[in-house]
RNA sequence: GGAUCGGUAGUUCAGUUGGUUAGAAUGCUGCCCUGUCACGGCAGAGGUCGCGGGUUCGAGUCCCGUCCGGUCCGCCA
């Protein structure tokens, strides 16, 4: 027997007994005659006592950092305590003990605080999974795994597993191939979800499906994003969107309270998709702060029922906001004060390329309700007052406003009110906020294709009331400038999106299980009969036997986990990542492959780009 | 596809305007130490300044190229 007790469990009651222990060597700090050794396993820390009677041995056999050890001896009190650790009441007076394995000195420290850079960590990863830090995120998403197990599985939802070869349709991401040996010149793709599975799996009368399951995405990376990823994938018959909204309300609610022990008794707020864009810029709104846009000016062709303010700025000799497609402001409170060289640091800010703004106006709201702004030369003191009430700032705040052309200044303000926020501490760690963002729209244009493509995917399902609409109206589009008016413009999707701080962390709609509806959402996103045929022939086929309403959802697993973990990084929460290139540095992964194995797949690695 | 930051001891980093023998901390090795838990003390070893080219009397430092890594934009139905 290799071990009586883990490293993490004796306590002060078990003293007097007679324990072995097996783990690895933290470390060694020896006195003289005396040494002490932190012996490390998956469930903590304990201390072992080498007394005067073992130095022989030690000196025969001495131990460094990160070796195996097997130890006998008996547990007795400490006589100096270290209340810092579980076990640190007692430690191990040892009679004897054995090196099951030696190490080699690590290039990092195996500990809390590592010294090691990411790329050294991800090289040895093996050895980065043993620091309690990483070992936490990877319990935590277990726990996270657990739970939604448990939860679908009370709910009736059956695991099924899909198929991982599958074929390729160059609709969306872009597509992980596999050559295939036995079809010369002919490949599998590589899932980016398991939709069209889930779906024919609802036409063949699983009402209730789930499957924690790896996707693949050949697209660049990001902190939050790696080419194979896991989601949590469900879908439900016989369904409507609030039937969806209360089940997985239901799921994300049971994994706060089995894993953050957080109960949320009330209901995930809603958004519409249009609210979330007028009031944030942003159709993932962090709603732990307000801070909400004001629009001052807006182009007429978007946000069609909506006022704007332009009455407040236009007309006052001032170029760039008289030249704005938009104007947006924001209100940051208590900021009014802030000095030429911070203001001067905000415009920075927006200056950058990520950002890439000209520049920033403000107004500061003094306390004693007086204005002062960068653009005093041309509005009087009572504009700029009625420009901060409509802006609904307090004395105190400094009102920040960007203008340009309304998709980039729309986001830029998205990002300057997030990076407000933070400065200003109003998005708190602890704090989790939930968000149902719904109502998006069905499709977007694309100038690069001159076509429509689907702003979800192209088995969503339009608003019930919108679907005779679609099916009436030809989705041809002459002109690039027509798109705005087009009727499929203002068609909106039955889609929902799960927002949890500024994150989204899922997303699904109602789908359509009508063959000639899911004809006319091809059509509109440019495919020819004959490609609807090809690509998706086993789905429109499966439509004319007998398919029941559904839809589903799909959480991102990873980043579900970092957000619980309070983490930036999916790959803090991922035991074998990929790097920022899709590499794995560890076995220097992807590699080329021999001859012998390239000619079996007719491939050819070297065709001209 | 693009932008940007970085690459110096095993590791994390500093290195001034281009100028003597490239430093610190930590880790490692040896010695001392009976109550430490970031132990302490003394001594020591440890460098292709990512790689290639250029400018210069002289390059870790400046220029060009390239490789590797981080972050972001595009992309991610």
């Amino acid at each position: 027997m290799y071990r009586t007790n883990t490293c993490g469990e004796l306590r002060l009651q078990d003293a007097g007994r007679q324990v072995t222990l097996a783990g690895w060597v933290q470390t060694v700090r020896k006195f003289g005659s005396i040494t002490f050794v932190d012996l490390r396993d998956r469930y903590g820390i304990t201390q072992l006592l080498f007394g005067e009677d073992m130095n022989e041995q030690l000196d025969r056999t001495p131990l460094g950092r990160e070796f195996v050890l097997q130890v006998t001896g008996n547990v007795q009190e400490r006589s100096s305590k270290n209340p810092s650790l579980p076990t640190g009441d007692i430690e191990i007076v040892v009679q004897s003990f054995r090196i099951l394995n030696q190490s080699a000195t690590p290039p990092f420290t195996i500990q809390d605080d590592t010294d090691g850079g990411d790329d050294l960590r991800m090289r040895y990863r093996y050895l980065d999974l043993r620091r309690s830090t990483v070992r936490r995120n990877l319990e935590l998403r277990y726990a996270v795994n657990r739970s939604a197990r448990n939860y679908l599985h009370e709910n009736n939802f059956l695991d099924i597993e899909t198929p991982f070869l599958i074929k390729s349709t160059p609709e969306g991401a872009r597509d992980f191939v596999v050559p295939s040996r036995m079809n010369p010149g002919q490949f599998y793709a590589l899932p980016q979800s398991p939709q069209t599975f889930k779906q024919l799996l609802m036409v063949s009368g699983y009402d209730r499906y789930y499957q924690i399951v790896k996707c693949f995405r050949d697209e660049d990376l990001r902190a939050d994003r790696q080419p194979e990823f896991t989601q949590i994938d469900c879908e439900m018959s016989f369904v409507e969107q609030e039937d969806i909204l209360h089940m997985f309300e239901g799921l994300i609610k049971r994994i706060f309270q089995d894993v953050k022990g957080i109960r949320i008794t009330e209901p995930v707020q809603r958004m519409s998709w249009e609210d979330a864009m007028w009031q944030y810029g942003n159709d993932k709104p962090d709603i732990r702060f307000g801070m909400l846009l004001s629009n001052l000016k807006k182009p007429a062709s978007v946000f069609a029922g909506r006022q704007d303010r332009r009455d407040l700025i236009d007309n006052a000799g001032f170029r760039v906001f008289d030249e704005a497609e938009t104007v947006l402001a924001i209100a940051a409170p208590g900021c009014s004060e802030y000095t030429r060289k911070q203001t001067d640091e905000l415009t920075e800010w927006v200056k950058r390329p990520q950002i890439g703004m000209k520049g920033l106006a403000y107004i500061k709201c003094l306390a004693d309700g007086s204005f002062r702004s960068s653009m005093d030369k041309f509005y009087p003191e009572d504009r700029l007052k009625a420009i901060a009430e409509a802006a609904g700032a307090q004395a105190g705040d400094l009102i920040l406003i960007l203008a340009g052309t309304e998709e980039r200044t729309r986001k830029a303000m998205s990002e300057l009110r997030l990076e407000m926020g933070q400065r200003l501490g109003m998005r708190r760690k602890d704090e989790f906020k939930l968000l149902w963002v719904l109502d998006f729209p069905l499709f977007e244009y694309s100038e690069e294709d001159n076509r429509w493509v689907a702003r979800h995917h192209p088995f969503t399902s339009p608003k019930p009331d919108q679907i005779d609409t679609m099916i009436q109206t030809s989705p041809v589009i002459e002109r690039a400038e027509d798109y705005l008016s087009h009727p499929y413009a203002g068609i909106k999707a039955n889609a929902y999106d799960m927002v949890l701080n500024g994150n989204e962390i899922g997303g699904g709609s109602i789908r359509i299980h009508q063959r000639e509806l899911q004809e006319k959402m091809f059509a509109a996103l440019g495919m020819t009969e004959e490609e609807q045929q090809h690509k998706f022939g086993f789905l429109l086929g499966a439509f004319e036997y007998g398919a029941p309403p559904h839809g589903g959802i799909a959480f991102g697993f990873d980043r579900l986990c970092a957000l619980l973990g309070g983490s930036e990084s999916i790959r803090d929460f991922i035991a074998f990542p990929k790097n920022n290139s899709g590499r794995d540095v560890m076995l220097d992964a992807p590699a080329t492959i021999d001859e012998k194995q390239l000619r079996e797949l007719q491939i050819r690695p070297d065709l001209p780009s």
